[in-house]
DNA sequence: ATATTTTTATGCGACATCGCAAATAAATAT
DNA sequence: ATATTTATTTGCGATGTCGCATAAAAATAT
């Protein structure tokens, strides 16, 4: 049982986080001009909290000028215009969930079998759709960028982008399980991976209407006793 | 198998819809001051394009009243202001889906398995997905209401709702399916519902974000063969 | 110290959006 | 015919939003 441990994915490029300005002296020798008086990073933690909740098109720059502290042509300068910001912040999300899933998404040692890793992921996106305020979250993406993809081209490309990377994640998974011995051989690795993945959006919305997190877990784990007997 | 029958669910209300302003003469006695100059179930129609195509904060009553021809003093009078208006076109939008919904969730005579009428659900659903142009749709629900949901206690109402009228939809129907012996005692009526409309909710995104009528059809069969093989 | 570079602060101008008010138009009631 | 009712048209005012331009501040290079 212990071969799952070749279960793990591709590494995917998760953007340097945490750099703090103050304590990323490490082997930079200081730019020439006036330094930054904000970290990058913090920004688009809370533009992401914004365009999460209020949607693209809800959130002002001035509304986020005034959540973060930085001028509006500050955060031009920094991050360019309001669509550019936008992509950062979600690509910064995006790449969060990515580093979690090729943690939880591989073998942790004998006794770890298919559905405990599946429960594990789904562990994972329960939180990031429930957080830890009492505000209905549901998926960044799901909530923001299903709005504006037909207007944006970038925003529909990266949204396309997101949805490939979690086919490609679990068809990947379940082909080497199956490889492995892990599901019968008569099942479609296809199959189960959009199982996984429709139930993860429907997580999502459920989320976004109120579910709570037990809710979600329960939904969760009738599903996985179904898929995983 | 023509015990299938019993599979209707109880009746949506369904909102009249196609009232002509000539047409229904009927039996009106013609009200008192000067006639409307359009047909409001048209202007919503046209509404609902508009909000699903580019959302609620997007689309302005500029927008609406350059679109549908009916001057913003006439739209507030008649409909209310923006958010009421959405609301008035996103209901007329679940009625039509709930409409289909009640033809199609029925056993058309013998022969007719709870597999075909599952794929049949998810025609109904498909078309109105991917709709009759090129235009990425997707649900409207999914694509406006999950941006809007936390701003707009109403929509997040509506939004709520309508996740309960599917909920309670397929759980009803699995429930009458297992007492009738069409799927095994040991499976769970809730699960199979949940496997339905988390499908549902996976084709959603997957349409809003370009996939094809027949991206969705091989899903869905994949998905249904499995389910009910 | 002075110059150079980069960021920050302040503010203006153009435009879109919404709600409301007043005047006009088209029907029925008496 | 006149009055009444309802819809439509036109337009104003307040507010929000974005992009840009200019001035000030804070660092390094010489």
């Amino acid at each position: 049982m212990d071969d799952l441990k070749t279960f793990e994915l591709p590494d995917v490029t998760c953007g340097g986080q945490g750099t703090d300005v103050e304590a990323c002296a490490c082997e930079t020798p200081r730019k020439r001009g006036r330094p930054r008086a904000f970290d990058p990073d913090v920004v688009l933690e809370t533009v992401l909290e914004l365009f999460w909740m209020r949607g693209f098109a809800n959130t002002s720059l001035d509304d986020i000028s005034a959540a973060t502290g930085v001028s509006r042509p500050s955060l031009a300068a920094t991050f360019g215009d309001k669509e550019a910001l936008y992509l950062k912040a979600m690509e910064r999300y995006r790449n969060g969930i990515s580093g979690q899933l090729d943690t939880v998404l591989q073998c942790n040692g004998p006794g770890d079998n298919l559905r405990g890793i599946v429960n594990r992921y789904f562990d994972v996106m329960i939180s990031s759709y429930t957080g830890e305020t009492e505000d209905c979250l549901g998926c960044a993406f799901m909530c923001t960028a299903l709005n504006e993809a037909p207007r944006h081209e970038s925003i529909m490309s990266v949204l396309q982008g997101t949805i490939e990377e979690f086919d490609a994640r679990f068809e990947h998974f379940f082909t080497k399980a199956q490889e492995m011995g892990h599901i019968g051989s008569n099942q479609d690795p296809k199959v189960m991976s959009q199982m996984i993945t429709s139930l993860t959006s429907s997580l999502a919305v459920r989320a976004r209407a109120g579910a709570s997190r037990e809710d979600l877990k329960a939904i969760v784990d009738a599903t996985t006793s179904f898929l995983f007997p």
